[in-house]
DNA sequence: CGACCCGTTCGCCATCGAGAAACATATAGT
DNA sequence: ACTATATGTTTCTCGATGGCGAACGGGTCG
């Protein structure tokens, strides 16, 4: 039965999907037409979340509201692992002077909740509450390797495993064997398969927090997968890992 | 009229907000109770709310969701004002060592959008998408600064003049009267007027974006207020913003 | 074993969300 | 200057649906 949701709830996020659609910013028309709903719908419905914050007007144009960050920094900030995590992504981002990242799972997918940019960084969009898959990206595959295998199996249903460059593993029993090796050796790795021409490092944090969590260091391949600092990246994450765990624990 | 909202989704707020009234995390029965509908509507809304990303659900226990840091990572990055600003607040907060502080308006609000941490920065409360008057902070008051006056009329019409410590500004006549100092001099200053024992020097920023915005660096009175740290904090903000107001306009 | 408490399901009804079309207002074209 | 066209806003109508209350079923605690 479809009838335990709420229609206009959803119509109303999908406005706001929309609003990303079309550049993060549209006039009304331009959203019913998006969305193939009625003028007015959309009216109504832009009115609505406006009123609440979690749109904004301007002019006659339309854009999701920081509301929705306020919203999300609950979100972000429940378990005590992101606080916990901030100062040492700072850390590692500047020992490293590569990009630090932290990765939660939810709802089946990996997704950004900070990063810290040491002074190389590269500039890839890893935006505060992006979305990736799990199976490929070295965080997803750290995190996928601390779950039971049921679990897994979970995820590949929901998700699948498209191939999102052409080195991402996409086939089960290839991602099962590389989460045993991660799970025995505790680091996760990710050559390109995420983004081309990048590579990183990635070990999960083990928490008393029921959300499984990642952190890693991202850089160009050339820089990032070269013996002498990977490890010292492997030392890096290991040290940032263990004060992070220990500081939710003790 | 109130015809021009839709109820629907105005209840599936007010479910993420009770969410956080009950501290971020609640039952069924307990946010029906809280916010005095039938358990049958929760049901429906969270259930919406959570095949959306919205609201996480953990045995029987919901949450909200991180999909809301997604949002709200549109509203934060559309004008690139943050993306400009977040390496030059964590260059302040280095060289200050105390807090670094990103503001915009938004709904007659000032919203934090980011924060840096230098090495001795006070352990306050400047959460992502928290909401503060305006009028009480220094972050706050450059920002009125910059706007006419019959905006800065609007928004004290809407949100008032409340008193956040005993000094606080609650006057009208004594706000204007600073911001035009502000507007005269480019720097705010505010003494205890938003969190007790805590000082903050702001600057607005001028930028392309029509959203208004502002940066400051936070810390406690005894550090931030004297005259010699106060001289170089001026400094830090005056060539954080410039680079950050080049950068936007060139 | 029974009394509760919770999430879930069911069925009902007045409400209200959604659509279509008319209206108002601004901008562009000739 | 005056259409023509685009947009946001309003109105109206109708069927769907949101919200409720009550019943169900599966835990847990005494």
């Amino acid at each position: 039965m479809d009838d335990d949701r709420v229609r206009a709830t959803e119509t109303s996020i999908r406005m706001l999907e929309g609003l990303i659609d079309l550049d993060g910013e549209a006039g009304i028309t331009e959203l019913a037409t998006h969305l193939s709903v009625a003028k007015s719908t959309v009216y109504k419905h832009l009115n609505t979340l406006e009123s609440s914050g979690l749109a904004v007007k301007h002019g006659d144009r339309y854009r999701i509201g920081l509301r929705a960050l306020e919203f999300g920094g609950y979100a972000q900030r429940y378990d005590g692992v992101y606080d916990t995590a901030r100062p040492q992504l700072r850390k590692m981002a500047d020992e490293t002077g590569e990009l630090a990242n932290l990765m939660f799972e939810e709802d089946d997918w990996g997704v950004y909740v900070h990063t810290s940019r040491g002074e190389n960084a590269v500039e890839i969009d890893t935006q505060t509450g992006r979305r990736a898959y799990l199976h490929a990206t070295g965080l997803g595959k750290a995190i996928l390797a601390t779950l039971p295998e049921e679990r897994v199996e979970e995820i590949i249903d929901a998700r699948g495993l498209p191939a999102v460059t052409e080195h991402t593993i996409t086939e089960p029993r290839a991602l099962f064997e590389e989460l045993d090796e991660i799970d025995a050796t505790g680091i996760a790795y990710d050559r390109e398969e995420c983004v081309e021409g990048m590579a990183c490092i990635a070990r999960p944090l083990s928490t008393p927090s029921e959300r499984p969590a990642a952190i890693s260091i991202t850089g160009p391949v050339s820089r990032v997968s070269t013996g002498e600092t990977e490890e010292s990246i492997r030392t890096v994450l290991e040290q940032a890992g263990n004060v992070i765990e220990l500081n939710l624990t003790g």
